[in-house]
Parts: C-alpha cells; sequence; structure tokens
DNA sequence: ACTGTCAATGGAACCGCTTCCACGGTCGCG
DNA sequence: CGCGACCGTGGAAGCGGTTCCATTGACAGT
C-alpha cells in the first residue's frame, strides 16, 4: 500500500496524492476527491518514516526523564501526556538513570530526525548538548532546571524551602530539622539544595539555631530519609518539627516517627514538598508544586513553537508554590487553641481534596 | 552530516560504511578501522528515519495504555521502562481515553512503520484490528486483557475476587458488599466484571445473601466510589465489609466510611484490588497483583520475539494474586483475639514494607 | 601461466514520501 | 485573435540509509 497505488488507483500521479494528503490547495475538487475515494477504498495510510525522511521532521515528540520511578515524573508526564492529547505528535520516552545515560540520549536527539522538540525534566543538561541542540533548531523546554537561552517551566524552591520553614517557625516551632537530597547527586538536581537554602535563611532570619546533624541528606527514596530522620529523631535535643524537601522523603519521615514511638502532629510536626497523590491521602502537610500543570505548559510551549504559533522564547515561566496544610503540622506540643490554627493559616490553603484521578 | 560524508572522509565507498555500522563480517579490518575514525571524527550518528524506511522497522514498541492517569498502568509503564532499558528500542506512548481514540491508534500501528511490536494494556482490542495486526506481522502482547491467538500476560481476576470475598468470609463477615467498574463501560474492560464474579460466587458457596443494592457500580475513580459506598452505608442492613474491585474505589469507600463515622476497620472492613502505591500508605488491605512485573514481562516476551531469541506464542501467561493484609479489616465489630487474625491469614501475607521507590 | 573462487568493495537501486520543475491547457486582456 | 499568466498536474529528484550486484584483485589449484 505506497503512494504509488493510491494514485495508480485514482489515475493520478503521485504528486497529486501527496498534495491531497496534505492539504496542498493546488488540486481540482474533482480530482481530491476521486483520489479520497482511492485512499478509503485502499484503506491506505502514509508511512510515517517516509514522511518522516522527507520532511524532515518526524511528528514525535521527546521526553527526556530521569527516573521515571519518581512520583512527581509521573505527575508531570500526566500533563504533558494530556497536553499532547488531540495533536498530531506522538510522545516518545527516554528514561534516564545515569549521567551517561543522560549524554547517549542528549547527543542522539540533537536532530530532528528522533524527535520535533524536547522535554527535559529536572535535569540540567551540559551547556554544551543545550548548545548543540539548539544550534540544530529543535526546539527544546526545561522543566525543572535552568539553562541560559532556552525557555523553562520552573518553581523558586528557595521560595519553597522558605514558605515551609516560615510556616513552622510561625505554629511556634524552634527545633527544626531539615532533610533533603545529596548535594552532589550525579544528575546535578538543584532544587534540594535550593529548597534547604530558603530553609536556612528562614531560620536565621527567626534567629533560630541549625545545630550540627539538623540537616540530613538522603537519595530521593523513602526508606534513605526514613534512616536518615531515625538519627535526628534520636538526638538529645529532638526537633518539634522536620520540614523534608520533598513528600517521598517526608513519608519516610512519618515512618520514623512511628517507628520511633513519635505522635504527629504532637510530638512532631512534619512538612514536605510537592505534593504527589499520596500526600493527600498521608494527611502531609506540604508545599504544593503543580506537577501536572508544569507538564502541560511545558507540552503547550513546545506545540505552540511546533505548529508556529509562537517564537521560541527563552523565557523563565514561573509557578506558583503554595502551602497545603493538612494533619501532620501543629503547633509543637499539639494543637491547642483554634486560634492558633488561624495564625499560621495566613499564608496557606487548607486541604482540599484532590478528586477524580 | 550523512553517510556520504562520512565515505568521503573516509575514502571508501557508502556501502561500506553501512556495512561497518551494521557489523557486518564483509569488511576488512583496516578498512573498518578507517571508517570507524571517519565516523568519529564527524560525530557522526545514522538518520533513524532513513534507517528506518530502508529496513523496514523503526527500533519502536508502541505501548497502547486506556487512562494513562491511572495508577495501575502507570506501574505496568515503569515495569516495561525497565525492560526496554538497554535494548535498543525508544518506547512510544499511546494514551486511549475513548473507542474512538483506541481504533485509530491500533489502525495506525497495523504496520511495522510505526512501531515493531505493540503492548496493549487492559484492552480488548477489537477482533478485526487485532487480525490485522497479526497478519501484517506485528509482534503484539496483550497486558490485562485477552483475545484468541495472541500472548496475553494476566491474572485470574475471578480467582482475586474470590480471594478478597472468602478472606472476608473467614474473618466472620456475613453482610459483604460490592463495589466495581460499570459493566458496559465503553472500552470493554472486563477485569471488574470477572471479579465481581468470583464475589458472587463465593457469597453463594458460603450460603450468604447478596441483597438487593449490595452491589454498587461506579466509573474507575475515588470520587464515583465514595457516592455509591455512601449509599450502601447508609442501608439499614449496612454490611460490615465492601470488597471494591480496585483499589482506587476502596480509596474511595474508606472516604465514604470516614464520611459516615464509621471506624474501620471496627465497623467495616475493606479490602481493595490491585496494591497500587497509595494502598500500602493507606493500610489497605488488598488483593495484590503484580503490576509492575506484568509490565516488564511482556516488554520481554516482546523483545524476545524482536530479537529472534523467540517465536511469538499465543500463550497465556498467568501471574498469582497474593492477598495482603494491612488494617482496614478485621473480623466483624474488631479485632477481638489474635486467633481471629491468625484464622483469616492462611491465604494472606501480612504487609511486607515495599520499599525503596 | 591460466583460470576459477572468493573476499573486499564501490555503486546503483530501492524504501515511500515531499517538493520542485516543466508542461499543457484555460482564461483574461489588449 | 493572439499572447502571457496561471492553474492543475505528472514526473523526477532527493531525503539518508540498506542491500544487491558487479567488479576487482589475490590466491590456490592444475
Amino acid at each position: 500500500m505506497t503512494i504509488a497505488d493510491v494514485a495508480a488507483h485514482a489515475g493520478v500521479g503521485a504528486g497529486t496524492v501527496s498534495r491531497v494528503l496534505n492539504n496542498s490547495p493546488r488540486v481540482s475538487p474533482t480530482t481530491r476527491a476521486r483520489v479520497l475515494a482511492a485512499i478509503e477504498a485502499l484503506d491506505y495510510r502514509p508511512n510515517p518514516l517516509a514522511q518522516g525522511l522527507s520532511r524532515g521532521r518526524c511528528q514525535t515528540l521527546g521526553v527526556v526523564v530521569p527516573f521515571f520511578t519518581h512520583a512527581s515524573a509521573i505527575e508531570r508526564l500526566r500533563g504533558i501526556v494530556a497536553a499532547l492529547d488531540g495533536s498530531r505528535y506522538d510522545l516518545v520516552l527516554f528514561n534516564v538513570e545515569s549521567p551517561v545515560h543522560r549524554d547517549e540520549h542528549l547527543a542522539t536527539l540533537t536532530r530532528r530526525d528522533r524527535a520535533d522538540g524536547l522535554i527535559v525534566m529536572s535535569l540540567p543538561p551540559p551547556p554544551a548538548s543545550i548548545e548543540r541542540i539548539v544550534r540544530a533548531g529543535v526546539p527544546i523546554v526545561l522543566v525543572d532546571a535552568r539553562a541560559p537561552g532556552v525557555p523553562t517551566v520552573v518553581t523558586d524552591d528557595v521560595e519553597g524551602g522558605r514558605l515551609a520553614t516560615r510556616y513552622l517557625v510561625e505554629l511556634g516551632h524552634e527545633r527544626i530539622a531539615f532533610i533533603g537530597d545529596d548535594h552532589d547527586n550525579p544528575l546535578g538536581f538543584v532544587a534540594g539544595r535550593e529548597r534547604e537554602q530558603g530553609y536556612r535563611e528562614t531560620m536565621a532570619a527567626a534567629g533560630l539555631a541549625v545545630p550540627d546533624g539538623y540537616v540530613g541528606h538522603a537519595p530521593h527514596v523513602r526508606g534513605a530519609a526514613r534512616e536518615v530522620a531515625a538519627r535526628i529523631l534520636d538526638r538529645p535535643d529532638r526537633p518539634t518539627a522536620v520540614f523534608a524537601s520533598s513528600d517521598s522523603q517526608a513519608l519516610g519521615v512519618l515512618e520514623a516517627a512511628r517507628a520511633a514511638g513519635l505522635a504527629v502532629p504532637e510530638d512532631l510536626s512534619v512538612v514536605g514538598f510537592d505534593d504527589i497523590e499520596v500526600s493527600g491521602y498521608a494527611g502531609l502537610t506540604t508545599v504544593r508544586q503543580p506537577l501536572y500543570e508544569s507538564g502541560r505548559l511545558a507540552a503547550r510551549l513546545l506545540l505552540d513553537v511546533l505548529e508556529g504559533r509562537a517564537e521560541p522564547e527563552p523565557r523563565e515561566h514561573r509557578l506558583e508554590l503554595e502551602l497545603v496544610e493538612r494533619t501532620t503540622t501543629s503547633p509543637p506540643g499539639g494543637r491547642t487553641s483554634v486560634a492558633g490554627r488561624g495564625r499560621a493559616g495566613g499564608h496557606s490553603v487548607r486541604d482540599r481534596v484532590s478528586e477524580e484521578r
């Protein structure tokens, strides 16, 4: 079933069939009808490979995502899928687990023949890669990562760290610990570090001490965070609150608290970051970042460029953070009065049940 | 950067470069070295579109997944990604939200030029589609769906329904309700119906009545299940246990119970199905199906065929179900003795914390 | 020394589509 | 009525690979 078959069946040339397929105006209505009939009769579909080769693009969007296993990545991907739905672009997934992996994928994606556009998540690509991709004319959008000269969709992670910490401070906590990502993670994620910076700034501004050992680092998984948290909770000057730089880690803290026989929030308040799906069930107070929305926006930006509705603009699109207050936080010692709650509520939002997924 | 450039640079013909690229033995070591040097020097990478067109395949695996938004689909996708990692196949995602959607995608996937192999999830494809795909020589594996003549990866959903119901019966429950999917869902999922069948069989075998209205149907989302559950819990002959045909729905039941002021498990036991990630946090007793593993197995089967390690065999690969006992179940009226627990434990597994994701 | 064989290689044909170019036929206009 | 413009169309070239086929040269056998 090739274009030649259709042409023969319709008694026209191959070029004409192609013009019909591509909605060229340079075809008479009569001919167009004949060709369409032939297409219908033969159940013909153009070969996307041949189209791609000939046109120099492939109707495909590449999504480079580190740790496809992370809940936040999934949430973003959902947004991307939603945005792509109805467009004529396919979605190709590139999972990245190591720097080698990353460089390999980015290298193959340097040209228009693998993907017409790129969304890179959480991963600051090496400047050299960026430069090659941009020079090759492949539009790219970074999500949750920054690089000069390319459009990005980000949140202000430092501010997020401040938001969470300030909330705990206003609740009356003074001994506030932090658990975050390792600083020297091989793929160069910076969100954890920035959230930590916000924490440190706020603590300093409030005149609160951050003793040695109040800041723990662990890989971005629950189990590791639990162990680090267990150590912190075992200190003589046990904190009354912990801010974890991701919800996964916060859940690890909750487990550690349970294991240590601590009541949450009476003995220990816990704040997370991200607001992944689980957090609602766990009743976790957290800094919500619009994960789904970030994916959707990135995909839209890319589609706008690909479909000629916009120029690529190296803008930073900043999405807002929002503190969601649930049941893992209270003033130290537990909720004492309704008034206490109102006070801290100034910057926050009560949980609205997220519905229908 | 084309093969001709490399050929010129190495002082050989294009055919020779191609042979080097494809590890043909028909190249002298000297020439091979020169070509490799040229490839290195020019940082040449073959155009996958051209390769695909020429070879008639495209190094791509298509995954057709209904409701990418469902937790169970994600879990399976994780398994697929893991299995594909290291292979030279890219993963293209086709999200399906409606029958039209489905037929459209399946139609374009009928040929080797879009995907070399297909994994279809939870979706019984129309027999005509299957036939066309098979005839076109595109290997296909169904996950969580059956069709004659193609390999499938499934679980025994009827047995799963029995497992959950029997567990409740053995705990001493007599008024057991069921909440499942709508029977006439447009995409033709059957798992919900089969689980219901297992439920009904077991109830009948135990001589227990299933009053009208004890069986509720709702779309596969939490909110809908909550409402249906609320109605059931409002009955004068309120059940002491509910078996929900998915964890998402079970979580809806838990919400309804909370809203009705019922204590779980004292006033109401709840069992789900799937064991998605959230369930561990929610403490939900559930029938675990190996979601991740099912994706991985499907991808492996496909790769084995594509890489010539196996013949396509229309076998049904059945994965085992397992009851995971957590904290949403107890004998009616609440846990009364340790002995009571041991009795029901025969078919089940205590929760092992699922770690490190 | 001559010939048959075979390994190494260059080059053409082909994969199926898009697009450019050229050509015939209308049509409008002077 | 004649000429140029332009529309509709067929066909060829090209996209960048793979693969087949033919050619060349080395080598072995007689």
